[in-house]
DNA sequence: TAATAATCCTATCTATTTGATAGTATTTAT
DNA sequence: ATAAATACTATCAAATAGATAGGATTATTA
């Protein structure tokens, strides 16, 4: 399962990809209210894809975010991984979160396969999508 | 990620499948030695498998724990299932778990499409990996 | 039939994560 | 100056993960 914190960090782009005209920013409390998101939880996901260069923000009167990139750039997996990490099912199987097994000698885990390929199939759907396409769903 | 003790469970059975003589049933202690895995946490996950017919018991002196039905016809999923819950990574796209999300209408969600693809394709990995050819790789 | 060896059951515990809230500081436009 | 926005720090409650302890029950066998 993802997080609801992810999910909100997914909406949250979408929203603010199909809400940035190009003559303001978009505020955090029009984001929680249109999309039903706690407005204080809220800052702390758009700070978190600020600090992981996803949004940039403004501050002050009219201040608000807006994506560093264009949506299309930015793919699910990207922020998949900054809000929750790993997306594998085993730690030793993840590209971006590798740890090893304490429990297991790698070389011979019989479960180790099976999950390389659920990482590749998920992959395979998650890396293809990106905050352009989901708002064109 | 799965958890911990749905990695034990499966260690487990592919243990007991493997060391299934037919002569007698396979001990929570020689498990836990073999796999690495703390016997009485062992303990909670074999019964647990057991209350949902994937394992029989057999108690007193030369008790243990055999396979209900041929390695060949218990899915990775179905054990996932009994410990961890829900495959799917959002509740609303979940087949066993089904839950509807609060805060948002499901009819224009953007993002449910996606996770009913990558849904469905760990589930052709998972559901096509049994515990017999678990101990095959 | 007593001893032994196994599962069964209930309760408890600690650490971490999740999901959030509160309050204040800082920045910016007017 | 003032209003309105983000930035930051601290805190909190509930749930989940990952166990551990101790005794009850059952079955074998010497």
């Amino acid at each position: 399962m993802i997080s609801n914190k992810c999910k909100y960090a997914i909406k949250a782009l979408t929203y603010i990809a199909r809400n940035d005209d190009g003559t303001k920013a978009v505020m955090t409390s029009d984001i929680a209210q249109e999309q039903d998101i706690p407005r204080k939880f809220l800052e702390i996901i758009l700070r978190d894809l600020r600090n992981n260069r996803i949004l940039e923000s403004k501050r002050g009167k009219d201040g608000g975010f807006r994506l560093l990139r264009p949506a299309e750039d930015i793919s699910l997996t990207e922020i998949m991984r900054i809000i929750d990490g790993p997306i594998a099912m085993l730690p030793c199987v993840s590209l971006n979160y590798y740890r090893s097994c304490d429990d297991c000698d790698e070389k011979e885990c019989e479960v180790k396969g099976v999950f390389e390929q659920v990482r590749d199939r998920t992959l395979e759907v998650l890396n293809g999508k990106t905050i352009k396409s989901l708002t064109l769903d």
